[in-house]
DNA sequence: TTTACTTAGTGGCATATGCCACTGTTTGCG
DNA sequence: CGCAAACAGTGGCATATGCCACTAAGTAAA
């Protein structure tokens, strides 16, 4: 028998997917924690290290998100010295991000907590059905819902 | 040919999550926007709603998610006049939550928008692939990773 | 009943995200 | 060259969420 989920709004797939984000989020947040890292905060250090001292909006695009709120989230990684920022000397209008070495550090240390997490997620859902999930999730990531203002 | 969609991060289930959470709320929120609320509030106030003058922590539980956040979350409502709260008089601990009049028509205005978008999104991702997804979502929502703490 | 435990919320503090208005920079043109 | 349009970020303000410490209210055990 399965006992009746989740009452309530199961229909909207934008408030769906809120609930299972807070949810997921708990947990990896949960793991992680014991790095002094958020789980997001771990994605973020791993998006900037993974690219080539990137410019703010090349990481607020990867990640779809809003440049301001990027720039936030960033400000208590730099207060705490995981991450540093610089102007690219070709264009004063870029700013460009990277790693300190203690970022560095942190990072490793948030990854090996990251992977036990990712790895336990995955023993419960399946390896199959989470990438089928993550690709899922990316197209929607990637969906192009038309441009809202007006055209010249 | 598929064109190379997101770069990074497209392993971490919790962050992909994230990411999709972002780019879906921004669509929702622009759509539902011209009713004054966010998306994130219509689907609030639609919980309150379908529940029979639901105490916060039964709204809580449903929406998976933690108790003060909705606190929080709950207060722009009731300062708009959208909600109201009153004390359980059976167990005084209890508080609990409903609709005023202007929440409900404010409600049925954001539905109508709701809808809209609902529909767009099933049109560009299909609507089976919408469903399978929610099941996939609310599969994650109701997942039960132990119990953190020490057992007697 | 008196005490100990449990339950339901609140308030404070911190991060996560967005939008908008504004400030520098670059770039494109005339 | 000089100015308008396009870009990249910043700061302020507001909502979204969480955790923790604390208070008020039931409940159960002594």
């Amino acid at each position: 028998m399965s006992k009746d989920p989740l009452p309530g709004l199961t229909l909207c797939n934008n408030a769906v997917l809120r609930r299972a984000t807070r949810k997921l989020g708990q947990f990896y947040d949960d793991v992680v924690a014991p790095s002094g890292l958020k789980a997001t905060q771990q994605g973020l250090l791993y998006q900037i290290h993974i690219g080539d001292e990137p410019a703010m909006g090349a990481i607020a695009g990867a990640l779809v998100m809003d440049l301001s709120a990027l720039g936030h989230t960033l400000k208590p990684l730099i207060r705490d010295g995981y991450v540093e920022t610089f102007t690219d000397p070709n264009d004063r209008r870029i700013k460009r991000v990277r790693l300190t070495p203690q970022g560095l550090i942190k990072l490793d240390e948030a990854m090996k907590l990251w992977r036990v997490a990712q790895q336990r997620f995955e023993d419960m859902v399946g390896k199959e059905q989470a990438a089928m999930l993550r690709a899922a999730l990316d197209d929607i990531a990637a969906l192009d819902f038309g441009i809202p203002p007006a055209a010249p």
